[in-house]
DNA sequence: CCGTGAAAACCGACCGGTTGGTGAGGAATA
DNA sequence: TATTCCTCACCAACCGGTCGGTTTTCACGG
């Protein structure tokens, strides 16, 4: 499949994420990432064009690879389930086994990197990183809208709000996790957004044992 | 008060901590530091051994600095209150407020900062880092227990899990209030949380009316 | 199966600019 | 006037990026 030059280029960009989840866009130097691929600068910059172009195709790259792990999850929830509640809880009740299954602490999100260094990158891939969240937003709200389609939602908390608190948990959960080498916060804390819909939707149970019982 | 020198390193660290908000760690150089901050390199050197002497010094600066303000916070709650679960509600309405009062998006979280650029720093940083996150579970727990204490907890959740999610959700909430320039969504975060810890201690109303009433 | 030629993939020396950091000395301050 | 505070010229290392040249790869005619 792959022909060489996109076997290198993948390389590249799988080490250049790597690095710079580590330690930042700025601090990560193209020497540093030839040097740990493997490959000379003259290889390098006959795929990427120059830094900013590398840091193009790795957001992409990355919110492409994210949105497949998010519908893969979906797609498992929907064959386990057919309630779309069910399917929510489901859905992330797998989110934190997976988070939970990671060996060491997550490698952190392309997305928050770049945002907390949003000065070193020109507008079209700011635009890119906040396109990554809207589509996060846009996933998390729909699993939430036929939720709340199905059930009577208790109060008329916005489910745009519940979707961005689910990327704000996982991206808070993410720096929680690697700061304190604590893989488990990550999973602990989608558990308890977890809960937090149960208790709204007023749902009876969540794990094996009941959670909540509402009025 | 502060001696001429003191203002100068103070200036200095508030113009470097702006500065790395924006840019991360490795990519403010202290050229641009001292730009901004209107003095010469060998000033710089004055006051700080090198970089990494100034990042030491700028979480430490941080981690007092958010502390008094959620010490702030929690006085103002204190003062409002006597019921532990209300205080802590009022407490994350007071922070609400707060998040949504600033002059466009949170600046952003230097710990958060650090922790995505985590291989630039030595261990020691790394420490106060990671003390930092624990200081702010310590804080957030106590307020939980004091309430657990009062009310009778629903269930068996850990405190500490909660207070862990209020942090997952501040900090998530300013990666997602900066990427997207809305400073609502911090706001709105907290204010989900709240809800949540209302759900969980049993109140059933969120708002300006009463909210909790325990059994 | 082989040879071949051109395109694709890669190398590594080199460049100008920037980086963190130094040190000798001058100005402000108390 | 002694200490504190700061300036300025300078440095070696490193940065992103260029470029002329070499090797690999592979379709295709023999």
């Amino acid at each position: 499949m792959g022909s060489k030059g996109q076997q290198t280029r993948e390389h590249i960009l799988s080490t250049a994420e790597t690095l710079i989840l580590e330690r930042g866009y700025s601090g990560t130097s193209i020497e540093q990432i030839i040097g740990q691929a493997g490959i000379t600068k003259g290889g390098f910059f006959y795929h990427f064009s120059g830094k900013d172009d590398l840091a193009r195709h790795l957001i992409m790259r990355y919110l492409e690879q994210d949105e497949a792990f998010f519908s893969g999850l979906q797609n498992r929830a929907g064959e386990l389930t057919d309630d779309p509640l069910q399917q929510l809880l489901v859905f992330l009740k797998l989110m934190a086994e997976a988070m939970s299954d990671l060996p060491g602490a997550h490698p952190g999100c392309l997305v928050a990197s770049f945002t907390y260094e949003s000065h070193q990158f020109d507008p079209e891939i700011q635009k890119l990183n906040a396109e990554g969240l809207l589509s996060w937003r846009r996933i998390f709200s729909a699993m939430l809208d036929r939720a709340a389609e199905a059930y009577e939602f208790r109060d008329e908390q916005s489910t745009t709000e519940l979707a961005d608190m689910l990327t704000s948990v996982i991206e808070g959960g993410i720096i929680m996790s690697r700061c304190l080498n604590d893989s488990e916060i990550l999973s602990n804390q989608l558990l308890q957004f977890r809960s937090y819909v149960g208790l709204l939707f007023g749902a009876q149970r969540t794990e094996s044992a009941r959670v909540a019982h509402a009025d």
